[in-house]
DNA sequence: TCGCCCTCCTC
DNA sequence: CCATGTGAGGGCGA
């Protein structure tokens, strides 16, 4: 039996939450910004609503040209806050999951449901599944949000994209190859500007294109895992299953400077309570890390980083200001740009177990 | 395996 | 002139 599998999207996320917490900017050109605080406008836009992106403020943009291009147009320009939208996402995915078989929320905006055995394999249940998650959501919270449904995670994820905003599209698994087939394969999850091109260069623009190319071509030119990937996520064949509760693996915070520097106090000032967030984090979810991160972002934007991995997981969070400080010390010492951004990661992340700081793991183990 | 870089995602 | 923040995953050389 084929799979029933389905993909939210909540509508221009953090700008629809905007026009639900005050609906007289509705008919306005909404633009929810972060602003870095380097300048008084440096920042870029975060999301739009459709009023904006008709005129053409998108994500992405710098502030500064959304505000060039809206002016004239009465524009709201937002602050972004983070938390205000977790909390909406945390409500929302609550009624989503309560109503399927599996749920994997893989955005603050958006999730995958597995309803292959509440349906029994029916498409008509499954859309009436999604019209009552959709229903639900706008009763609630009064969000739109678009569905996409199909026998895998990347034909949902494809039908949630052509159905929006607002809507519901069903791709039955027999009409799963005409609908793949004349999608062009920058629709396709993984698909950005360089694979595109890739692909372009050997004649590829798309899916049906994608599906009937030779595998080991694919392979030299893209590698093994996403030449494998495409391949079957061309043909509707990918069995990547929905998973529940899909724990992160990695923990990190980033920020851009109030200056250019290469100095590594100034850096670690400004970094300070992005470790302690992380730290924060950590603590919470009552995982061990093994690595430690800095990530430098240049003066010309390109990027560095340094890292360090120990030979066990620890839970001592003192331990990731202490690796960052010499991480960048180090990082800083390999080049001649200075820095524009800095951030810290910790990855390699286990359950804790027992164990509480490096030095009485080892004093037990010896 | 580690360290580093690249690519991508989405709001 | 302007270019955020978080996280996943893969390739590759040493």
């Amino acid at each position: 039996m084929a799979r029933v599998i389905g993909h939210i999207d909540l509508d221009y996320f953090y700008a629809q939450v905007e026009e639900v917490e005050n609906p007289s900017i509705r008919d306005r050109p909404v633009v929810v910004c972060v602003f870095s605080g380097r300048t008084e406008d440096s920042g870029v836009v975060s999301t739009s609503n459709y009023n904006a992106r008709a005129i053409g403020a998108k994500s992405g943009m710098p502030i500064s040209a959304a505000k060039r291009i809206l002016n004239g147009h009465n524009p709201v320009i937002i602050k972004m806050v983070h938390e205000k939208y977790e909390a909406v996402s945390g409500r929302v995915m609550g009624l989503v999951s309560e109503r399927v078989d599996i749920f994997e929320k893989t955005g603050i905006d958006e999730a995958f449901f597995d309803i292959t055995s509440s349906t029994g394999g029916d498409y008509t249940a499954a859309a009436k599944i999604a019209r009552g998650i959709k229903d639900a959501i706008f009763q609630t919270e009064g969000l739109t949000s678009s569905v996409g449904i199909g026998r895998s995670k990347v034909v949902a994820k494809l039908g949630s994209d052509s159905a929006k905003p607002g809507g519901l599209m069903t791709i039955l698994p027999d009409s799963t190859e005409s609908f793949l087939g004349p999608l062009p394969v920058t629709k396709l999850y993984g698909v950005g500007p360089k694979t595109a091109a890739a692909l372009e260069e050997i004649g590829i623009k798309s899916v049906q294109e994608l599906s009937r190319s030779d595998v080991s071509l694919l392979e030299r030119r893209l590698g093994r895992k996403l030449a494998s990937y495409l391949v079957s996520a061309a043909s509707g064949t990918d069995i990547d299953p929905v998973l529940a509760n899909q724990p992160p693996t990695q923990f990190s915070r980033i920020v851009t400077l109030k200056r250019d520097t290469r100095n590594v106090t100034e850096a670690m000032e400004q970094l300070e309570e992005g470790i302690a967030a992380i730290g924060g984090r950590l603590a919470n979810s009552g995982k061990s890390f093994r690595t430690v991160s800095v990530i430098g972002i240049q003066t010309d934007l390109s990027t560095k980083t340094k890292s360090k991995t120990f030979d066990i997981p620890v839970r001592d969070s003192a331990l990731i200001k202490e690796h960052a400080r010499v991480l960048i010390s180090q990082l800083i010492k390999s080049t001649s740009k200075d820095l524009r951004r800095v951030g810290v990661r910790i990855s390699e992340l286990s359950d804790s177990t027992d164990q509480r700081t490096l030095a009485e793991f080892v004093k037990r183990k010896v």
